[in-house]
DNA sequence: GCCAACGTTGGC
DNA sequence: GCCAACGTTGGC
């Protein structure tokens, strides 16, 4: 899941501990957060960043309900849940020069903010976080 | 701040 | 249903 920390950051999920993942306005993101069930593990991604990339863990801790910020009915959210920070930030640019991660949604759907992640991408990622960065 | 990519809107 | 115009996203 994607946000701009200038906007809501992964401190500031760990600061509130629970927060309702409001303002998605894109159908094909909206679809993903209703599949969303409690205790799903989430990847907390900052765009729009310098740099941009994967911040940390949270989960999902409530599922689908209506978006109050929204202006038209139909829009919802879920809440996610702190789960903790990465070993190291994982920015866009190391995850681009991952073969593993290469077919990852991320990198061909760059403007969708929700999107699902393979298990094996996930896998990937955690590995990669607790390894040294390859210089 | 710029710009490319892409989603949405609206005229036909 | 097509497509141009437009608005937004997100990387840099």
């Amino acid at each position: 899941m994607k946000s701009e920390p200038d906007v809501f950051s992964f401190d500031d999920l760990k600061k509130k501990g629970t927060a309702g993942w409001d303002g998605v306005r894109n159908y094909q993101a909206r679809n993903f957060m209703r599949e969303m069930r409690v205790g799903d593990k989430v990847l907390f991604y900052h765009s729009n960043a310098a740099p941009a990339g994967i911040a940390g863990l949270a989960e999902v801790a409530r599922t689908a309900y209506p978006d109050p910020t929204a202006d038209a009915p139909g829009w919802i959210q879920v809440d996610v849940r702190f789960v903790e920070r990465l070993p190291r930030f994982l920015s866009l640019d190391e995850l681009r020069g991952v073969p593993a991660l290469a077919q990852m949604r991320l990198f061909r759907q760059s403007r969708l903010s929700v999107q699902p992640v393979d298990a094996a991408h996930w896998k990937a990622i955690l590995a990669l976080a607790k390894a040294k960065r390859i210089p």
